[in-house]
Parts: C-alpha cells; structure tokens; sequence
DNA sequence: TAACGTTATGTGTTATAACACTTTATCGAA
DNA sequence: TTCGATAAAGTGTTATAACACATAACGTTA
C-alpha cells in the first residue's frame, strides 16, 4: 500500500460544541450579567441553530458548573455569594498550587519564556488600560504555567472553576487590574518560574489568588450585600 | 384566605436526570468494562426512553469526564491508564484532603456517630465478603465525612474523580477489601474524627487514597500491562 | 379599584424524522 | 479461498412538532 502521510480530514465541530465554546465565551467576557436567566430559545434564536444544540450545550454547561438551575427548571447565570467566592478560593488554592509546583519542574525553557512574555503583555496591557486584552494576557499567563504541569484532567476542572468567576472578575476588573499589588504578584510568580523555586511558585501562585479573592470579595460586599443571602 | 398548609407537590426528575443517574450507578456498579463504547440508542432502547433524554444524559456524563469520546464521536467508558491514576490521585489528595480537613472542624456529634457506624458496617461487610455491600459503606463514610465540609462545589467534584475509577475498584475491590491494611487506615480516620483531630484525620484520608491507588495500580500492572499504553 | 378567572404567550421536555457518515454484512469475480 | 466492491444496517447529528406547565396580559366582576 502506498503510504502517503496525508494530514487528517477535520471534521468541524458539532453545532453543540460550537454553542458550548460561545456561551464559555459570553460568560468570560462579561455578556451575561449573574442572575441573569438564560432560555433555550434564546440561545437557540440568536446562534441560528436549533432547539437541539442549544438545549444540549446548556447542559453541558451546567454540567460543568457554568449555569445553574434556578426555580422551574430555568437556567441562569449563578450569582455569586461571599460563601461561594470563599469555596472557590479554597479549591482553587489546592489545585492550582498542585498544577504550579508540578508545572515548575516540568516545563521546558521555551514555554517559559513565553509564559514570561505573556506575563510582560499584561503589564503593558493593564497599564494601558486595555481592559479586555488585560484579562486575555492574564488567562495566558496562568494557563501557561499550569499546561505545563501534564495534567489534563486538572487542567480542565481549572478552567471550569474560573469559569463560574468569570463573569465577576470583567466586572470589577478596572479597579483591581491597576493595583500594583497584583503586577508584583505576578512578577514573584515569573522569577520562580524562571528559577524552577516549585515551592516558591506555588507560594506565588496561592499567594496570587488569595489577594484577588480578597479583592473580588471586598467589591462583592460593596456593590452588592445582598449576594451575602445568595445561593 | 383559607390557609391549609399543604405538602408540596414533588416533581419527578427528567427523563435526562435520571437517565444520567442511571448511567452513574451502572459506571460504578460495574456494569460496563473500560473501554466499552456505549452508543445513544442502545441506551435509548434499555431504560425506554427516546434518543433526546439519552443522548444529553451521556453528554452530561462526558461533561462530567465520567465517560470519553473516541474515535468518530462514539462515546466510551474511559480506560484508566497509569499514567492517568496517578494524577487523578494526586487530585484526589488534594481535594478529599481539604475537605476531610474542615469537616472536622464543622461535623457534629450526631454526624459522627453515624459515620463511624458506616464505618464499622464496612468492616462487617468486608470481613463477610459482602463487596458490593461494602463499596456502598465505603462510599457512606468517606462522603458522609466530606458532606461535613459544607463546600457543595467540591463535593460535586470529589465525586466525579470518583466516578472516573468506580468500575476499576469494583472490578478489583475482592482483592483490595481483604487487606487488613484497609481497614486499619479507616479506623485510624475514624478515631481522628471523633478527637476532631483535623491534620490527623486529613493524613488518614491521604495516606488512605495513596494506599489504595497502589493497590490498584499494581493490579492494573498485573492484568493488563497495556494500560501502560493506552490514552 | 382590587381581586379573580381566563386567555395568550413563553418555556422546558420529549419523541420522531431526516440526513450524513461509518461499520458490518453480503456476494461475485479472480 | 480470498479480495474487493456493493448493499445493508448502525450511529451520531440536527431540526421540527407536540405536549405540559408556568408566566404574563387581559378583561370581567364585585
């Protein structure tokens, strides 16, 4: 047989998946506002597919944590209460300090430079003021590193826990992106990656999401005390 | 206005939920084998419902990274490779270690006497070569244990890892549950919780998940040294 | 005007049909 | 017998229709 190596056919994404990606994106980039209620027929309407893939990829949605169930059935942006921020915070500590220290002593030295060099967009980013590429840099930067630990499970409970905050962190991003707490955080984060320090990288890491959490809880209480009652 | 206090009407659960309930109790059940493909009409025809109900159910479960897809989109119970246990206990660690942590701290007594019961119906179980009852009393005192942590979020995601290796300790828990060493590390959880002992009962946990993907990991070695190579 | 019943609209749920693609079975020719 | 083409069955994907239930709008009545 004659073995040409041919790449393969792509096969384009399913309807749901595509309405799936859609929605994770809305939901990052602050289309939705928490509490919202979303309805099939809505998705369904305004990405031009039917009720099927719409149904389907808001499923999965909830599956993953993005959406919530409300009263009858309906789905809806969940609102985010202190309680919960506190619960994220915590889960968030344990698996991405565990994705950090491992990435450390994995990666190789071209990923971290270009860790570094996402690290030095959003600086430039933030201080410029580019909200929106600030958030995209910072994404980079995060899930640079933790790529690295080799880890694919983790790696996606990750992405569905920042998922679920998403939404919250466009909101108060302005405020926060300026502190000069948060670019010196991440500046510790890159000198232990560019020193393979494990431990000192996690700590930077963990370090890191304890000041944005207190940061984000500390904007919740005051736009909004009554997340405080929340589910 | 006439107030008869009435009991709520319940509603039944959707087709969908409780073909993905189904679906999770037969994955650790051990109903399927690593590797079988399960296809949406079959599942459709078996419980009696039309493919809608059944394909988001399996949509769900793959959401849920309790089942995988393969090759052309045909949905697979996930084989469990080596390298694949071993960061999913690594996971595990990290997770059910800050939950059994602050459960300590939150249980009360009343919770804690019916764990210890579970456990002590597990022992019982094992020591009588009940496995299948003593799966479901394992399963009793580790979540009535993780339930005391009052996080909802991580105790959704405990028990997806969970379901990822159900069918493997159903396939070998005859061998495992026979270890007095199994045992002995339930009752070293055990006395750590009624002291309330938090670092204590957190390392009995640890040390518990390591043992027991040893365990597994050695089993999987001996019956099936392809795993070794398999996704 | 306020409370209530009625109708209309919106919404989630489920079944079914149609389509494209893959896999398996069948069968004829070398 | 074996290879390869063709037919058949299987399978995932998507759209649509029908149904039950919830909500909103509307008008009627006291």
């Amino acid at each position: 047989m004659a073995v040409h190596r041919l790449d393969l056919i792509e096969r384009s994404e399913t309807l749901t998946a595509q309405v799936a990606e859609k929605l994770r994106e809305a939901l990052i980039g602050g289309v939705f506002a928490p509490g919202d209620k979303i309805t099939i027929r809505a998705v369904a309407k305004s990405l031009g597919v039917s009720l099927t893939p719409a149904r389907e990829a808001l499923s999965i949605l909830a599956a993953e944590g993005a959406l919530e169930f409300g009263a009858n059935r309906t789905l809806m942006v969940p609102p985010l209460s202190i309680d919960r921020l506190a619960e994220i915070t915590r889960i968030r500590i344990a698996l991405e300090g565990l994705a950090a220290e491992r990435a450390a002593r994995l990666l190789d030295e071209r990923e971290i430079t270009r860790i570094v060099a996402a690290n030095e967009a959003l600086t430039r980013a933030t201080k410029a003021e580019d909200f929106k590429g600030a958030i995209l840099r910072n994404h980079e930067f995060y899930f640079g590193i933790y790529r690295g630990c080799r880890m694919p499970t983790l790696i996606k409970m990750i992405e569905g826990l920042w998922l679920r905050t998403g939404t919250y962190v466009n909101l108060i991003y302005p405020a926060f992106g300026l502190a000069r707490k948060g670019i010196e955080n991440h500046e510790r984060a890159a000198r232990a990656l560019k020193a393979r320090d494990a431990e000192g990288l996690r700590a930077a890491i963990e370090f890191d999401i304890r000041y944005s959490a207190e940061h984000l809880e500390a904007e919740l209480r005051a736009k909004q005390p009554e997340a405080l009652k929340l589910a």
